[in-house]
DNA sequence: TTATTTGGTTTATAAAATAAACTTGTTTAC
DNA sequence: GTAAACAAGTTTATTTTATAAACCAAATAA
């Protein structure tokens, strides 16, 4: 029987992000932005949703005197991420 | 950048259905319901959109008396399962 | 100083997934 | 023979999602 994929990370931009801080210690907003070429609103709403599942955690500073969102992920989201890759392979076979 | 993910197979049901058709010559929809899982009416709907992009054919007729509806994979859906593969592999390493 | 750009958020709309209800015909039990 | 239960789906309605459009505040450039 198929696994049930994660409905959070099963979403293409909520999994881009996910790819990006999987491979960084941690992205700006901008950068997650251009990395992905997504819209402000979209990836806005995608990092609320990452945030509220515990997957990624979100830093407010400034960088100068130009505010700053700093996302990181969790070993949750780690965790999560993994277990989403193991589940596909499962319907990719 | 990341690919765009084929919306048509970005969901679960119809990437779980693409995926049993793959492996085998045909199947019908009640063996596809066994082995996804997934209710009648969600899984009809997902043949539809399967079959309106092209990726299977849907043959209708009988065995014994019973309705059975008889599922394939098409060369066009193959190359999209594959496709679809390659670009998901870009979002998971 | 008045545009313009940066860095976002909020709200509205369109599209999707899913579930619930229904249909048509078949078998089973009385 | 007929009523109840079942098989194989379809249709319709509801809930979620994804996405886009509109907006806002502060900073920089003209």
């Amino acid at each position: 029987m198929f696994p049930k994929l994660d409905p959070v990370l099963h979403s293409e931009l909520r999994l881009a992000v996910m790819s990006v801080l999987a491979g960084v210690d941690s992205a700006d907003f901008s950068y997650l932005k251009q990395q992905t070429g997504a819209t402000s609103g979209n990836l806005s709403v995608q990092i609320d949703k990452l945030t509220t599942a515990g997957y990624i955690t979100v830093e407010k500073g400034f960088k100068g005197k130009m505010p700053c969102t700093t996302c990181r992920i969790t070993p949750a989201g780690t965790e999560a991420f993994n277990r989403y890759v193991e589940a596909l392979k499962e319907y990719l076979k």
